[in-house]
DNA sequence: GTATGAGCATACTACGTATGACTACCCCGG
DNA sequence: CCGGGGTAGTCATACGTAGTATGCTCATAC
C-alpha cells in the first residue's frame, strides 16, 4: 500500500544460494550442524550477508510467539534516576537479544493502564514494572520483575532504602540534630514506606519522638517542594530528611527564599544522587543508589523467567550514604 | 513451548459470535458498514469484550507490513532534556495509536549503528532522529524526521537555536561585558554551530573580536564541563556563555572551586531551561526550548510521512531567553 | 542384489490477521 | 418467471518464518 521498503526475505536468500527456504532458516538460526553441509551453509550465509538480510522480526514473533522485546514502565521519565534504569536495562537486554520498550506512565493510572493494555495485546513477552499499581491485573504466570516493590510469588529487585535512610538519620542525630523535619514523597510506595519506617526507628531509639517532628508531603516536583518546604522550614527544624533529591532541590529553593543557610541554618539530606546533588550550593548530602544495577539486575531476573525458570528471587541491592557539604554539626544551642 | 499465556485470537471470537473470522475482522477494524448487519456486528463486539481479545500485533505487522511503531534515537537519556522530547513524541504517537521505541544511543557510534540495524529489521515504520549521524545510511524513501539537525530532502523540526543565542550574546553585550567566553559542547552538530554562528555574529556587530575570546571545549557532562570550565575561568572572561544546561552546571562547580562568585565576577549564561537551572544558586540566566514541542512535532511530521504525504517540510520552534540571576552588569572596570 | 543407515536437503504447515473475490439470499420490477 | 441489484456474509489466500516429517542419494554391509 504504502511504498515501504522492499527487504529481501529467506526466500530470496534461498534463491540467491539455489537452496530452500528451510534450509536459510536452518542455517541462520544456527540449526544447522548435522543437517546441512559446512559448504551449503557457507554459501547461505554469504548470500545473506549480500543481499543485507534481515529476518522479519514480525514474522517471528508470529511464528515462536514471542517478541524478544520487554516493557519498561515507569512513573516519569523526567527525573534522571529513570534514565538510568533504563540505560541499565537497555544495556543486559540488548546482551541478550532483546529490545526494551519504555513507557512513561506519568503518573497517570489512566494512561498508565492504557499503555498497559496496549502493551498487553502481544508486543512484549516481559514486564518490568516499577512501582507500579498493575501487578494484580496480570495473570500469576506472566512474566514480570517488580522494581522497588514487592508482591507475593514475583520477583522483584530493590534497594535497601531502609538502611539507606536509617544510615541519613544517624547521621543527623550524630550531628547533635533534635528537631528533624521530614519533607516526605506524597506517592503511595513501599520505597517511601521504608523510609518512613527507618525515620521512626532511628529517632525513637535516639530518644526523639517521631511523632512530634514536623513532616509534610509533597509532590515529586522542584516547585512543589518547594511550596511545601516553605510550610516544613516554618517549623523550624534544625535538619531536614527529604524523601528524594528532586524534592531537596525545591527544599533549597524554599531556604533561599526564607532567607535560611543551609547547613549553617538547616541541615538537609536527599535521596538517590541524582546527577545535579553535587552542583547544588551547598552539594547535597544523600543516599547514593545504583540506578544502573537496578535496571540491568531487573532485566536478568525477567529474562530469567523468560527462559522458563519461575524464579521469585527478591534482590536487595545497597544503598549508600553520602556526605556531602548540605549537613552540619547543630547550632540551635548558640 | 514456554508457558506463554493463550490469548484468545479472532477465530475464538468468531466461534462464540456464530459467524467466520473474516467477518470479526472487518467488524472489529471498522469496515463492518454495509458488509455486515448492525446486529451481527453487536454480537462480534459483544464477544470479543467478553473474551477480552485483542488483535496479536505480530500478526498485523505481518499481514500489513506496518508495526505502528517508531523508533526515537537520542544521544543521552541521562540529559532531562530528552525525557521532555520523548513525552511529547509519545503523547502525539499515542493519540495517533503508535508506539515509540525509545534508543539512548548513548553518544556511542557502535552501539547507535548496532541498535538502528535492530531497528531496520524490521520493528518499525519510521525514526525519529536525534543529531544521528546515520541518515546517509537510510534510503531516501525511508520515513525519517531529523531534529535539531537537517539535511537534504529531509523533513526536520529544530529550535531557532540561532537567535536564542543572539539573544543570549546581546543580553551580555548590553550589560557591559566585552571579555564574554564560551564553553561550548566538544560535539559535532549544526545546534552548536549555530550558536557558533550566532557569536560570530554578534560579538562582531559589537566591535568585539570574536577570535579573541577565551573559548574552550568541552564533553556534554557536569564534571567535564567543571574541569574544563576551570581552564576557561583562567582566562578571566567576565561572562561565559555555555552551550548547555549541563556545562553551565559543570561551570557553576568551576566557579565554586576557584571562588569566582556568580553573577558577581562573571556572569553565565545556559541552553536548554533544564528543570534544574533555576535550583542553582543564583538561578541559571539560560535559554528556554520547549522539549515536549519537538517530540510532539515531530512525530506529528512523522505521521504524515508514513501516512503517504512526501512532505519534506523544515519546522523551526521559537527559542527564548530568560533572564534570571547568574548574569549581570559588568563591574570590571571597578 | 538388496537392506541399512547416515547425510543432506526439501515440502509443507501453522502462527493470526486483513481483504479481494465470491456466493447466497431476498426483494422488486418487468 | 426471470433478471437485476442490493445486502449479508464466507472463502481463500498471503504476509515471512521455524520446524517437523519426509524424501532422496550414496556408500557400506550382508
Amino acid at each position: 500500500m504504502f511504498p515501504t521498503i522492499e527487504r529481501p526475505t529467506s526466500i530470496d536468500v534461498a534463491r540467491c544460494a539455489g537452496v530452500s527456504q528451510s534450509t536459510v532458516s536452518l542455517v541462520l538460526s544456527g540449526k544447522a550442524p548435522g543437517r546441512v553441509s559446512e559448504a551449503t551453509a557457507e554459501r547461505v550465509r554469504e548470500c545473506a550477508r549480500e543481499l543485507g538480510y534481515r529476518p522479519n522480526v514480525a514474522a517471528q514473533a508470529l511464528r515462536l510467539g514471542a517478541s524478544r522485546a520487554v516493557a519498561l514502565l515507569v512513573p516519569d521519565m523526567t527525573n534522571p534516576f529513570f534514565s538510568r534504569v533504563l540505560r541499565g536495562a537497555q544495556r543486559a537486554a540488548a546482551e541478550a537479544g532483546y529490545i526494551v520498550i519504555l513507557v512513561d506512565t506519568q503518573n497517570d493510572r489512566h494512561w498508565e493502564s492504557q499503555s498497559f493494555e496496549a502493551l498487553r495485546a502481544g508486543p512484549v513477552d516481559g514486564y518490568l514494572l516499577f512501582e507500579v499499581t498493575a501487578p494484580e491485573a496480570l495473570g500469576p504466570d506472566e512474566n514480570v520483575v517488580l522494581m522497588e516493590t514487592e508482591a507475593p510469588g514475583r520477583p522483584s529487585v530493590r534497594f535497601d532504602g531502609e538502611a539507606g535512610a536509617a544510615a541519613a538519620f544517624d547521621h543527623l542525630v550524630e550531628l547533635g540534630h533534635a528537631r528533624i523535619g521530614h519533607l516526605a514523597a506524597a506517592f503511595r510506595a513501599l520505597t517511601f514506606e521504608d523510609r518512613e519506617k527507618a525515620r521512626r526507628r532511628v529517632l525513637s531509639a535516639a530518644g526523639i519522638d517521631p511523632e512530634a517532628q514536623p513532616r509534610v508531603m509533597t509532590p515529586i516536583t522542584i516547585e512543589d517542594a518547594r511550596v511545601n518546604g516553605l510550610r516544613l522550614l516554618d517549623e523550624r527544624p534544625t535538619a531536614v530528611f527529604c524523601d528524594d533529591d528532586v524534592i531537596a532541590a525545591g527544599l533549597y529553593l524554599a531556604a533561599r527564599d526564607r532567607g535560611v543557610r543551609i547547613p549553617d541554618d538547616v541541615s538537609v539530606v536527599g535521596f538517590d544522587d541524582m546527577d545535579f546533588a553535587r552542583v547544588l550550593s551547598p552539594p547535597l548530602t544523600t543516599v547514593a543508589l545504583d540506578a544502573e544495577l537496578l535496571g540491568s539486575r531487573s532485566f536478568e531476573l525477567l529474562e530469567q523467567r523468560m527462559s522458563g525458570r519461575r524464579t521469585r528471587k527478591r534482590v536487595v541491592l545497597p544503598a549508600e550514604l553520602l556526605v556531602r557539604g548540605s549537613t552540619a554539626k547543630c547550632r540551635a544551642g548558640t
